[in-house]
DNA sequence: GAATACATGTAAAATGTTACATGATTTT
DNA sequence: AAAATCATGTAACATTTTACATGTATTC
């Protein structure tokens, strides 16, 4: 699925490697993350499969960029992967709820230090999408040619803010649960 | 960290891979999943580690069983696991997210239908957990021996909930947004 | 007669993480 | 002087998925 993302990007334009892994931090992180060395490694194998081509950019006292460029294949590729729509929910995995499923034979303190450290985790991630993100997002909505793009980041935006609040609501009521 | 999920049960009782795979499929699967193979394979790694045990339990007529048993070292591995608190945020992949994040280029008709199938499994979900889940653990929190696990099973079936009541919150706003 | 449940597993491929390796430039 | 940024990548390992393989007993 990474291959989608990285598509999705090289679709408005040619990047890097490094250039795509700053674009996903600062953007697609909270609904998907890859680590650099499986970036570079994905790319290779989308260029053996045709779907990319990449070029190398000299450059002075700096390593040479290896920048990529989708093909139609991979643009059509992606069109096919957009278009079709999934037919059944994704599962999570939340490391944190297994813990708390386990959690009948530990003590009761440790357990709630452990939802009390998460709620401040989820505070200062809603923060974040309540604060900058909602901001950049508000610029690139002002611009004329960014406007429909900006339309769908935003409902990605706002997906991570009721996610955040329905965090803590649950963290909330748990704690009141646990604690009574 | 399937790892730990078995070990979770193989602490209340010993089981079989087929076991486990039911249980799992009946309890955690909202929020930690496996398949049959990864189940075995995983049980036989943490038999070579010494934190589990395993025996051949004879049958008729039916493919013999092999009982896993959890050993002391497995026991204290679990309860550090459990005990050591989680001091970041999980990262989620969600890929409806994914393919809405690049959907501008695509016809808004076909998004609004994507979201809409959506609404409906995520509907179904909800129902259940407000359904059959909170009917099976409220039968066992009225047992007297399952009372203190199943105020645990209790706020992991909460959180389903409301993820499910979230998400169908975000898709009505989402489609809202994108048919004016 | 066909499908599902019981019960086990292996093999291969895909995906993702951690660690290693290099080296100049820029910022603190 | 140390740390961070720019920029590339490889190797090893861990995790997860998909597909294959077998065979009985029970239910529809």
């Amino acid at each position: 699925m990474l291959k989608y993302a990285l598509l999705g990007f090289l679709n408005y334009s040619t990047y890097s490697g490094y250039d795509l892994k700053q674009l996903m931090d600062v953007s697609t992180s909270n609904f998907w993350h890859a680590k650099q060395s499986q970036i570079y490694t994905t790319l290779k194998k989308l260029e053996k499969d045709g779907i990319v081509i990449s070029h190398i950019e000299p450059q002075e006292s700096r390593p040479n960029r290896r920048v990529y460029e989708i093909t139609e294949s991979g643009k059509e590729d992606l069109r096919n992967w957009i278009s079709q729509p999934m037919t059944t929910i994704e599962s999570r995995k939340e490391t944190l709820l297994l813990k708390l499923f386990f959690s009948s034979q530990l003590d009761p303190q440790s357990v709630l230090t452990e939802l009390r450290l998460q709620q401040n985790l989820h505070q200062a991630e809603l923060t974040r999408f309540q604060g900058v993100t909602k901001d950049v997002i508000q610029q690139f909505s002002s611009s004329e040619d960014m406007q429909k793009e900006a339309q769908f980041w935003e409902a990605t935006r706002r997906f991570g803010e009721l996610y955040a609040e329905m965090y803590i609501r649950w963290l909330d009521e748990t704690i009141e649960n646990l604690e009574s």
